[in-house]
DNA sequence: CTGAAAGCGCTAACAG
DNA sequence: CTGTTAGCGCTTTCAG
């Protein structure tokens, strides 16, 4: 016999589908003799059912899914805040459905629709796009969702992000602590929402700190890669600019620039001092450890996943951001400038 | 409006929903009548018609879903192989549903449950380990499978796995070129069947290529990770053993060697040369750069995606093995024995 | 408290 | 070639 369903639970139990269907279910069992629940219930797991929750699904307009769309699975920020989201829908009964989009526009609609066809209940989004079409039409139809690492400009959406503002601001004091004054920034691309938000509060926070905020010593990545980051670094050294220390607004395009200081026989943190954003599994096995901003990702997926839970469950809710706060992590990859007698030259 | 359904459809074109249902489906769009099909798909589109899934799978008994059970996605392990797979789900229209167990037998049981019960197709299984009664109850069930990282003894199951013998033997030929005789390893839990096999391969290729298998030189981790790594070193030197290179059974083991190097102020490789086994992301930029067998990861997802269509496609055919070629890659970690005079002693 | 009946959206015989 | 009918497994009125 194939796995049994509800029909043969009640067969066997001598009573009506409608009356199974009530006695297994935790939420209408008030509704039926506490007595044939019981028995209903010995039947079921003797037999070894287990509800079909497709069948149930269809009924109720309920799939138990969720899509989680990002960029990319093999980019190490994920996997730690899909935990944190499993960890949350898995006992919720949902289950996510993991796509990547490579950061294609056209590849992310077309998951989305697949997504969306196969009835997912809610959308967590980690797109970084400033502009972002597909989000607002999303919005307008009612899709239920929860953007990370983003928060949305006007639109009315769940968002769990870091703080930026903070987490770049942690990274100026540590360096002007250490008693770095010319300090550069290897921005992100600025079509993205971190990539804009953590330039300003690094602006913001150089002024505030009374330091030079030379916009020679500010550059944008096109990219989060470390060809990129490298790139960056390289335009910056070509342009003359002087500094010790650098700010890059996520850890790949930090470790970018160690690839520079090798090929240019400079040394970290001697030469120039380095603080990523992120905190990357395995950033202390770098030569040298690379000091960075931690996010606590798990905990984002986790906050995720309960935003979007609520937004399921009470659609009225008004939509919440919430800020998560990021931390220094101390390493190897900064000291007190000029260890080594020179500054960074070209 | 809600999102139309197939009655909509039929409704708009004046057909039956039967006669649209035959139109719209690819494979017995033949069946009716050109102009017809056209005007139906048409209308389809116009009305932004998107057919649903779930409906479908309870009808046919096909759910276009796949489980993938892994031990947990933070292992950089994962995130490639399941890109490799998305890349060949994704197109034949399947979804895979991934599931982290942390290797914890019970929640794994629990989790295969829940994705039966959602009505998997088949299932992608990534655990070790040697001993398995659910997977053999799972193949006794005829659950469609393959197993990754792992190949089953005596049960005929399809399986995707690196060939651990020949990385083995490159690992241990590699040093043995260097001029290393006295090569330790770090093995893997023996409850593995990487483990075990990685093990065998060791011994192996030590007596063929005339080095001295002594049993003083291995020693077992207890998991595969960076502290039993650690652990397994510290264990060796403090039993006394002298060697100049260490295989470690993985990458993460290996990272271990570097803690205990660094902890006792010894270099590598001037002191010790280490190789992994994996080729993980990110293994260039650690200082130094480690020497490794890589896995070609994303291709073994591929495979084992094929691997499981086909089995659903044709449950008649017997099951098959792919072996997969690991390949040599010569970073900083390794170098010639006795490079800054002394070898490791305890 | 329980049974009967209807239907979620779709597909698969079976007629016509 | 197309319409009718039935039903996948479950839940949910509505009666009783």
């Amino acid at each position: 016999m194939q796995t049994p369903t509800l029909r043969d639970v009640a067969d066997a139990a001598g009573v009506h589908p409608a009356t199974a269907s009530r006695a297994l279910n935790p939420a209408t069992r008030g509704l039926v003799n506490a007595e044939t629940a019981r028995r209903v219930i010995k039947i079921a797991d003797s037999l070894g059912y287990r509800p079909n929750p497709i069948a149930r699904g269809l009924k109720t307009a309920k799939s138990g899914t969720i899509g989680i769309v990002i960029p990319d699975l093999t980019n190490p920020l994920f996997p730690p805040i899909l935990r944190g989201l499993e960890d949350v829908l898995e006992p919720a009964g949902y289950t996510g459905l993991i796509v990547s989009t490579d950061g294609d526009y056209d590849r992310e609609r077309t998951l989305v629709e697949s997504l969306r066809s196969r009835q997912v209940e809610g959308l967590v989004v980690a797109t970084a796009m400033l502009e972002h079409p597909l989000l607002e039409q999303l919005h307008s139809e009612g899709v239920r969702m929860v953007m990370i690492n983003r928060r949305p400009r006007g639109l009315d959406v769940n968002s769990v992000t870091p703080d930026d503002g903070v987490g770049i601001e942690l990274a100026v004091r540590h360096l002007a602590d250490l008693g770095h004054t010319r300090i550069a920034l290897l921005a992100g691309p600025q079509t993205t929402s971190t990539g804009v938000a953590r330039s300003r509060a690094f602006h913001t926070s150089m002024r505030d700190l009374g330091l030079p905020d030379d916009p020679a010593l500010s550059i944008e990545c096109a990219t989060w890669t470390e060809a990129a980051g490298a790139a960056g670094l390289r335009a910056l050294r070509a342009a003359g600019a002087e500094f010790t220390a650098v700010v890059a607004s996520n850890d790949l395009i930090a470790l970018g620039c160690y690839d520079v200081l090798a090929e240019c026989g400079l040394r970290c943190p001697d030469d120039l001092s380095v603080v990523g954003f992120n905190g990357m599994p395995f950033l202390d096995k770098l030569a040298p450890p690379l000091t960075t901003i931690a996010i606590p990702h798990h905990q984002l997926g986790g906050e995720a996943g309960r935003l979007l839970l609520e937004a399921i469950a009470e659609p009225d809710r008004p939509a919440r951001s919430v800020l998560l706060p990021p931390a220094l992590v101390v390493r190897g990859s900064t000291d007190s400038p000029g260890r080594s007698g020179r500054p960074t030259r070209q």
